[in-house]
DNA sequence: GGATGTAATGCAATCGGTTGCATGTCAAGC
DNA sequence: GCTTGACATGCAACCGATTGCATTACATCC
């Protein structure tokens, strides 16, 4: 970096470095990264004195240099597939507070449910971080295997054998609101599905097929795709031309959107249509409140940074499959099915 | 790095470095940097030769070593409030989208509405980035500058001169907002007020009072601090007993809020209440849906890395103050004034 | 045929830290 | 008084690139 020469740095006095400190100091450049990172070494006096000289001149340890020479970088990265789903703030947020507490930065990756994408971020990244999460990751299963080999790794909604992962089980709740809803009466729903590449939709597809069939409940699967608020109003139409009396939409955004679509078509929700949605992430503000299936979204960033850090340090990488349980939220968008449904 | 030692790596096969490319290939280190990031001064035989290798050996240029080297990191930071405010979403999402193609790395920080947070997230980033983005900083301004100092920074929903800020301008929007509450008929009105600290928050404010002085409104100032669904909620109370009318929101998390408070006390929005928020994240999915103040928060994100961007490149360090503009979108949430407001 | 220029490549310093090993100092032990 | 060892610090190599300044080889020109 020649500062005097491309301009560039002429905006700051340049950063003191370790050697500044050091002659200040009357010190090594030794001593003074030991007062840093290992000051039981050393004197006390020493530490003080060097740490003053630090403090003075506003030195930091520049950390990549650090990184060069340690191979610890101190960043982490976490890419999801849409930042804007609200499934996802929380889980972020969540992240980032834990990565923060020990002392991680977090660099962030939107994918946008492209593959593509996602692995030209997971390039940038990689080499400048001590380790991955992956939300919702689209990508195959032998490119998350090449990229785990490099970096500990570990998954969110994505189930890979030898990978370490982090999964939402929503089968307890969705299988929960099959139960709900064949108990209002209910005979014939709606599956409004997610991208199928998602392990999170198929994994409710499945929970809601198998729990629908033990009970006689007739189900088809109308698909919103991407999975907004958008597509899941315009499901409304096949849905209610399809003649089934309730669904249950991949996630809130979608049921949020179903019941919009819904609302234009004149068709009371609950009274005599049903709506459960999936993730739990808009709370009330839905009207009517939405019933839901309540998937602790949050949890699922914390945890996974939290497997990450144990991985990073050397620990457990063995194989860790790490459920986080699911519950059904009963709010106002479900009542009993109607005796009979008007024609269209 | 002690490999061998520390068992840290063992994990992958030690990624190749420029040296074993140059030994395989037969040329100088320098020669394969050359190949790789100025490959005109190179013959096209050779270029072609070390890319060969490089390509079998999987070899990627070390990111962290280039930056030491040449003081570009390829990264920025971005730094907000508060990911799980919807606000923030479409702001990342655009911001992340530029720098991407830019084919920089995000650092996300997430301040928690804390300064004390925020400056410690600055002091891990500001080594390794290139420039900040810091949106809605509750840092103080002499903070500010010493990074501005050091960096080049953009800030958004910040005004402090000399610094390259850009600035989502709702005061145009308040005050139609305040046109179309006094065409309605309200003569008493609420600003539900956000952070104190907040230059939006002083912004509506100052844009409320002089706006409804102009028209002989009368404004009253309730506090739902943190902002939020829940303080919005909280806010109801107090506001119906103040005998107000309408009320505008700080922002339309605090006004969705607002509208569930009004429901549980019975309030109808809008035939007895009216309430606006502000920045139109939420589109059309609260209920009723509500009128609000839009503030392109997107285009925010996307105009402040534009500005890094040619900050960084040595461009234009002169101040810009980038206006984005607002208006009011009319929905459902407003009404004409009640005859009378029934008493508390 | 020697001076001159140019294109391709190598040498070695540098970026700012970390760390294994050596060195020096001083007190305790015999 | 000499050995021994613990403690505090310094030396210098190293992390993996980039880059200013040679150097080399060859073609061109007079």
């Amino acid at each position: 970096m020649k500062r005097d020469s491309d301009g560039r740095e002429q905006r700051s006095e340049i950063a003191p470095t370790i050697s500044q400190v050091a002659k200040i100091s009357g010190v090594s450049r030794a001593t003074v990264s030991r007062a840093f990172t290992r000051p039981e070494m050393l004197s006390e006096e020493t530490v003080r004195r060097v740490k003053a000289v630090a403090d003075k001149l506003g030195y930091v340890p520049n950390q990549v240099a650090r990184a060069l020479s340690t191979g610890r970088h101190g960043n982490v990265a976490l890419i999801v597939s849409d930042v804007a789903n609200p499934f996802f703030p929380p889980l972020i947020r969540a992240a980032q507070l834990h990565a923060d507490r020990a002392g991680l930065c977090v660099f962030l990756g939107n994918s946008d449910e492209d593959p593509a994408r996602e692995e030209l971020l997971l390039g940038r990244f990689i080499g400048q971080v001590e380790g991955l999460v992956l939300a919702s990751s689209r990508l195959d299963e032998a490119q998350i295997r090449i990229y785990a080999a490099r970096r500990p790794l570990v998954l969110i909604n994505r189930d890979i054998e030898g990978i370490t992962r982090v999964l939402i089980d929503t089968a307890p709740g969705v299988a929960a609101a099959i139960t709900h809803l064949a108990e209002l009466g209910h005979r014939h729903i709606a599956y409004v599905s997610g991208p199928t590449t998602s392990w999170s939709n198929q994994q409710r597809r499945n929970a809601i097929r198998k729990e629908a069939a033990k009970r006689g409940l007739k189900v088809i699967a109308i698909p919103a795709r991407p999975p907004s608020y958008d597509t899941g109003r315009l499901a409304a139409a096949p849905i209610v031309a399809s003649g089934v009396t309730a669904a249950i939409a991949f996630d809130d955004l979608v049921a949020q959107g179903l019941l919009a679509g819904l609302a234009a078509l004149d068709v009371d929700v609950p009274k005599s249509f049903s709506v459960v949605g999936c993730d739990d992430v808009l709370g009330e503000t839905t009207y009517p409140p939405l019933t839901t299936v309540s998937a602790r979204c949050a949890d699922a960033g914390d945890v996974a940074v939290g497997l990450l850090l144990s991985q990073m340090n050397g620990g457990a990488s063995g194989e860790i499959r790490h459920k986080l349980n699911s519950h059904l939220v009963v709010r106002a968008s479900t009542g009993p099915a109607p005796a009979k449904r008007k024609g269209r």
